[in-house]
DNA sequence: GATGAATGAGTCTTCATTCAT
DNA sequence: CATGAATGAAGACTCATTCAT
């Protein structure tokens, strides 16, 4: 007498949760290349194979990473799902960006590290931009909507504050890793 | 005719510029764990045996990539060396900071891979991290004097900025190496 | 209602058949070592688990199939069980081994891919050469009571051609399985 | 003053050599699945990263060892380089082929264990025929220009006969390796 | 009987580094 | 100074097999 399918879900939901959760500690700490499959597995208390039986690759880990870490930030900032940002809506967009990028650093830490070394393939690199770029396209028609002269720019410019925020405190010397 | 040790000194010197200066393009362009020493001695036309007659080691590679970069940068700063930034030098300073951004932008980018994700140890940070460090203490500096109320967080606004200018166009997708 | 045992004999005889069929296309399509037990397993639809319930491991899987393909031809062949092959017989001998050929051309690819290559180990290839020599001896007695001079080179030469007719095909180029 | 690029070529040379060697030894022998990367390089009496050094994978030093095999059967074979079997060649070009069969039995073993088991991708296996196949094609030609009613039917069946005197020693048991 | 999550030994492959010449 | 053959440790990945349910 199996499990039944919902426990078995259950358990591939947890592991790979744990998994992922793991990974990106471990990513975001020591780096993505020096971080190995085997440290991941240890330190999440699995076997190196059984990483195998929920990722098909190092490379497609990350990108699930990705992937999930975007949805998720999604859900808690395009309230009404319009794709649209409201005026009003634009004050808690930017504090829930701002909330994200203190509370899931590490998170952060890994996209940066993703877009801004080779890490991963272009196929890779690709399926993570198709979820990331919409969500940062917001920003732009927003300022356009606004009416700003020059929307790009303008657009960059805040893109340009808040990337500093999140990667700024690196030109101050810090603990490096190991 | 043998040649002077001035001779002798000088092909050592183009060596090892041609060396960082081809590690510098592949860094940047591929990765620092993606690029091999193999890759950076075949682009430079030499033998991997060489590449170790100049540098011990690929750590001590970027290491010393960083710390030219830097003093490099210095010198076309600081004008008159004193450590101290008056008002009107800011003003160069900071062109010249967004000149050297702009037309040394492989330096730039290996600088944030280096500071983003450990790729070189603690001590190899560190080191690059002492010839980094007072340069950007600048800034602080400037700041504080200037007589802003909160010195410390203005220069962290400006290197957010900054930060963000180089790292920014990261935002939106682009072609990824590979 | 429960199943009688002779129903529960036949689910299992039904089951091992399956088994074996699926992992006999699998191993003459794409080879035996690049068919795992996740694929038969998939390919007939039941669990690797299962698959283990009824064969101890692969090397087992493949003498089982063995044995069991040569008994039916032997069944086929030796019409009145005497081992001996009468002039007569002879005819339908080699028919009936024709036919085989040519209709279970799956049976024989891996027959021959296992006598060609060590995929079995020692004591497996031991099982199965016991129930497939009998049979080739038939063909080398046969000769020797035909009276031929060298009978052990004629049917070496009768067995080369059968031999080269199943794999003869080779020779000429054709699509590679992947 | 490092050696001479002739000195470097003959090493390289002599290496490669071993190699494949030692590779078509253990491959016919054992098989080329249960032949490890450091079974080879065990065998030779060098480091496993060295063969890597000679071969970018264990694919293509497979496709390298047939590629070589039969360059090596065609310069001894096809006298006069017409790519036409003449009625008087004919002779030569049996004997030798039946010379390099006995002589040099692990390479036809390898080559009937590539072209029976998938063991090279498509590929691969399209660069060895690309090889292999002009040569099996001389006895076509001939069988047709000897004008017998049937010439692909002839040619197979002489291909059968030296296929089945190659392989066609496996109807005999004989022991497994391992 | 039946399932599939879990294991771990084994495989191919890479690459920084050394060293004889 | 210069070369590239050679090493070996380490990493990604596979897969036959086990076992709790």
């Amino acid at each position: 007498m199996p499990r039944t399918p919902e426990q078995y879900q259950q358990i591939r939901d947890e592991k790979k949760r744990l998994i992922m959760n793991t990974a990106l500690e471990l990513f975001a700490g020591n780096g993505f290349h020096r971080t190995s499959i085997s440290d991941i597995a240890r330190h999440a208390g699995i076997s190196k194979g059984l990483l195998y039986n929920y990722f098909v690759s190092k490379e497609e880990l990350v990108v699930e990473m990705m992937k999930d870490g975007f949805v998720e930030l999604i859900v808690s900032l395009d309230t009404n799902r319009d794709t649209v940002l409201a005026n009003e809506e634009m004050k808690s967009f930017i504090n829930e960006l701002l909330q994200s990028i203190i509370k899931r650093s590490h998170f952060w830490r890994l996209y940066f590290a993703v877009i801004s070394q080779p890490i991963v393939n272009k196929t890779a690199y690709g399926e993570i931009m198709e979820i990331a770029t919409p969500l940062f396209k917001l920003l732009s028609d927003y300022f356009a909507k606004m009416g700003y002269e020059n929307p790009e720019a303008e657009s960059r410019f805040f893109a340009a504050l808040l990337d500093g925020i999140i990667c700024g405190v690196n030109w101050t010397p810090q603990p490096a890793a190991m």
